[in-house]
DNA sequence: GCCGTTTTCGGCCCGACTGTTTTCAGTCG
């Protein structure tokens, strides 16, 4: 496997990021800055290395790149660095990016604690906050104080623990260099084979006969940074990207039993108990007269109940198309054309296009007149994949819909999304999701919490009302599969459907690649135990539109 | 800094909530 030379897309984004942010701190004007970030984004989607691109002179053709940028990346791919990077880590100490990260603490308070208290770390923001020097500030009170202490706290419990969308692609591009390096069997293990949502550590089992011959290769593999321990059953290494991971070495006859254990979890593992020698996992689960269940599923419980239900539940193979991606429109970074086309290319038959409405004005929401327009471009761009024209609408925060009934109900699709007031007491918000769920021009309600993983907590809905409401409308309930959200999670989901709740599975993708966040909405569905027939977007095309139709829109224009 | 069936210069990123004040600045989705 050759390598490509160089730093990867992702490190040159991740420096154009720290420079917008660096940008922003020196009290540029936003649009500078945003179109670091917006470059930056361009630059960590590109489908070549951006050494490949540079040389090829295409640099000025990624989207927000033009003369300057374009500059500045040369200089970054000859250099490691650029002058004005270097320029601004100068002014000002790199940590201070650290405190911006705070949430509520944006530039201003982030200048002001530098220039007035010297405080350029989040160590001295701590004690400062600790000692009531913050609250004695003129301009700072006693809220900010809360706002640093409680956002130090959810950093401090957020470290070790990786969303599974990080957590994931590591674990098996390690297993992949693993499986390149070594003669014998290896598996990713651990959480993120489970798809559990966040990941504390990489668990990986390699089969061998010579375990100190198996350490010695590893040590030497170019991923690994360093061995940092070696126990009785494995060793703990340390990547070159910082992250650590555990490989258990396992002799080739106990490969499906140390799988098992490694895959845990303990309550799962447990109900297995004595673990059976095998050599692979489905002999361990036969030894217990069970099928071999699948890791997504082993949550040490109703996986020993419901084991008969395991092959009949929803696959990637059955979803048809989504329902709720977005384009150049309003916030996505690819054209309907170019989203079309990677629909087509994952083999799906349709994909709705729902760009956000005008309530969302930093996503550029679409108005009225440039939905009608938006509509006409999907309509020419329409047969790669069967495109249906569709909005998602904004929940404003008295409850009102940023479009009228007669506009939706011209609409193919109609996703409604809370973005806003997500805090507001349970009362205003269920009248809110109620009233939306009882509107017959609604189709869909996307990511029904609000919750973004570990980093805002979901809304506080009266859920066995709002699934009973849903049943009874017929409303669809998405499961986002942006591993950020995962929203549905898979106990609401599997509630929901007990309540009678039809779903839908969607990557919400702003980019082609956004596709590829399937397999973990596909994980939250299975982990809800959800069926083909439970999800609008295993249908044919066929029911799909008849369901539409019958629910108000889609009557076309 | 980028971009152009509004424009090669002048837009681009709006509106509400919160906290700290006392008429508004800062943050965020």
């Amino acid at each position: 496997m050759e390598r490509a030379a160089g730093p990867s897309n992702a490190d040159a984004a991740n420096l154009l990021e720290r420079y917008g942010a660096l940008l922003e701190l020196s009290g540029e004007s936003p649009f500078r800055v945003r179109a670091y970030h917006r470059a930056a984004e361009s630059v960590r989607h590109l489908d070549a290395p951006l050494a490949d691109v540079a040389r090829s002179g295409a640099l000025r053709e990624i989207p927000g790149v033009g003369e300057g940028i374009a500059a500045i990346l040369q200089e970054y791919l000859q250099r490691g660095t650029f002058s004005g990077y270097d320029d601004l880590t100068a002014r000002f100490p790199h940590s201070l990016l650290d405190i911006l990260a705070l949430p509520g603490v944006g530039v201003k308070t982030v200048m002001k604690l530098y220039n007035e208290l010297g405080i350029a770390t989040l160590p001295e923001l701590e004690a400062a906050a600790v000692s009531g020097a913050l609250r004695a500030t003129k301009g700072f009170g006693a809220k900010l104080e809360a706002t640093v202490l409680s956002g130090l706290e959810t950093l401090a419990g957020r470290s070790g623990r990786m969303p599974i969308g990080e957590a994931l692609p590591l674990g098996r591009s390690l297993a992949a260099a693993l499986r390149q390096a070594l003669p014998g069997r290896v598996a990713l293990a651990g959480s993120a084979r489970r798809f559990t949502e966040t990941v504390g550590d990489i668990d990986i089992v390699v089969e061998t006969t010579d375990p100190d011959a198996t350490v010695a290769r590893i040590a030497a593999m170019p991923i690994v940074g360093a061995v940092v321990d070696r126990f009785e059953s494995g060793l703990r290494v340390r990547l070159q990207s910082g992250i650590e991971a555990d490989i258990f070495l396992t002799p080739p006859q106990r490969f499906g039993a140390t799988l098992v254990r490694a895959t845990g979890p303990a309550a799962h593992v447990q109900r297995l108990a004595p673990l059976p020698e095998a050599a692979d996992e489905a002999a361990v689960y036969a030894a217990r007269g069970l099928p071999w269940i699948p890791p997504e599923l082993r949550l040490g419980g109703e996986e020993f109940d419901r084991y008969p239900e395991i092959p009949s539940l929803v696959v990637m193979d059955d979803i048809r198309g989504e329902l709720h991606c977005h384009s150049t429109w309003s916030d996505g970074a690819a054209s309907i054309a170019d989203m079309a086309a990677a629909a087509a290319l994952r083999g799906y038959a349709f994909l709705g296009i729902t760009d956000h409405s005008h309530g969302l004005g930093i996503a550029s929401g679409l108005d009225v007149a440039r939905l009608r327009a938006q509509r006409a471009e999907i309509a020419a761009v329409s047969g790669p994949v069967d495109l249906l024209a569709g909005s998602e609408v904004e929940v404003r925060r008295d409850g009102s819909l940023d479009f009228d009934d007669a506009t939706l109900a011209a609409l193919d699709v109609v996703v409604a999304s809370l973005h806003v007031g997500l805090r507001q007491p349970r009362e205003q918000l269920m009248d809110r999701l109620l009233g939306v769920l009882r509107n017959p021009n609604v189709d869909i309600i996307a990511h029904p919490s609000g919750r973004l993983i570990e980093r805002r907590p979901p809304g506080d809905f009266d859920w066995p009302t709002a699934f009973a409401v849903a049943a009874e409308t017929g409303t669809a309930l998405e499961i986002n599969a942006d591993p950020m959200r995962l929203d549905l999670k898979h106990d609401l989901a599997a509630a929901a459907l007990r309540a009678g709740c039809t779903l839908t599975i969607n990557c919400d993708a702003h980019h082609p690649d956004g596709f590829t966040n399937m397999e973990y909405g596909i994980a939250v569905a299975r982990q809800a135990w959800a069926r083909p027939e439970h999800i609008i977007n295993t249908w044919s095309p066929e029911r799909l539109h008849a369901w539409l139709t019958e629910r108000g829109s889609g009557a076309g224009p």
